[in-house]
DNA sequence: GACTTTATAGAACGATCGTTCGTTAGTGTC
DNA sequence: GACACTAACGAACGATCGTTCTATAAAGTC
């Protein structure tokens, strides 16, 4: 790697931390420039301009993602196990990478939603391709017989989704110590309520 | 209502939409003056400083709120109907309201979730309300003899929460013209899982 | 070690930020 | 019509914003 390599994934560490406090949108080249230590102009340098920089830290966000979520799960077996593992490994994937400030793209999801361009272009992809990723998964649990063949998979990453939603809000803004264990419990329900065999409890 | 307050309210309604679209922190007086053919000056007299401002904006919406989500829904008899029709109202409340960017305080949630201050005070007080009322909104349902006297009322709420967020996803991000019924499938889904009558499909 | 390429710094740009000040215009009261 | 009070303005403040230059220092290559 050689040194701008360095300096530049330095400058993106710092970024993606940041970002992850106050926002991709709130970012400053400024501030950033004098936490890593350099001229803005230096670190202006690497990027060529502010939103390139804010495409950079959500790729890496991305990247991370796939490194530390999707990839352990997807080395175990195909099935509910791997759904189980994924869902657990999202849930709490921001300490894993110490995010002190929750994840970068779900909290540019709702900072971009309605503000067209390259930064919402990779919000949504990111998430889109999150989506897809856990519709196969839910898929591969129907093909192993854990879950009903009849099952809507979309509707079941909908609710996979407000769980992690939920989970995060309980988490980050209200420091609940019980969000854990609500999740895995609104889990359970769901894949109890479509699994194979009904289990009455 | 003198005149004062008339373009106070004025400014709020500016205020209010332009931080839907935008989010709360990212509203600058120097444009809202523009958008209201005011000075600067003139407008910032009016609250002081910019986090006041916000702070007024932040009351603004949950006063709306309140005004178009619960209190319809608290007329009607208590039980699962107004349980229903709270959800359903808030689950849309921000076309209701005419919020092209989605609500202000969900959004504000994510942005100052990490950094104390009145402003992340006062979002979390607000949704910390809207919890309340709900859990009192299903506590009744269980009163009415509708949901079962055993339900973890927080786990519910928790659920509820999760089904607003994901629905919020799929509408703001993904334009996804199903997450109403998707939403519904949930909330009907977390119903018959907790009423009393377990009904077989 | 000379040479080319890359990386960083420094200074300055115009724009915008939130805020302060002094002043003018408008409103309501006696 | 004089008076007090409120509302709004215009100009300016220092700070910071993203960005563009030009120049220097470092790294990589032969």
């Amino acid at each position: 790697m050689g040194k701008g390599e360095q300096t530049r994934q330095a400058i993106l560490d710092e970024a993606f931390s940041m970002a992850s406090r106050i926002g991709v949108g709130a970012l400053s080249i400024g501030v950033l420039a004098e936490r890593t230590r350099m001229s803005k102009s230096g670190l202006f340098a690497h990027f060529g301009s502010k939103e390139e920089l804010q495409l950079a830290v959500l790729r890496e966000s991305q990247a991370r993602f796939a490194e530390v979520v999707l990839r352990p799960a997807l080395r175990l077996p195909r099935g509910l196990g791997r759904l189980r593992a994924m869902v657990i490994n999202w849930l709490d994937w921001t300490r894993a990478v110490n995010l002190p400030g929750g994840c970068v793209i779900n909290a540019a999801a709702l900072e971009f939603d309605d503000q067209p361009g390259p930064l919402r272009d990779e919000v949504k992809n990111s998430l889109l391709a999150l989506r897809r990723t856990l519709a196969e998964t839910v898929a591969k649990a129907v093909e192993t017989g854990e879950l009903r063949p009849d099952i809507d998979i979309e509707q079941f990453v909908f609710e996979l989704n407000g769980i992690y939603q939920a989970t995060q809000q309980n988490r980050r803004l209200f420091s609940d110590p019980d969000a854990d264990r609500r999740a895995l419990a609104a889990f359970d329900r769901l894949v109890r309520d479509h699994a194979v065999i009904p289990q009455k409890e």
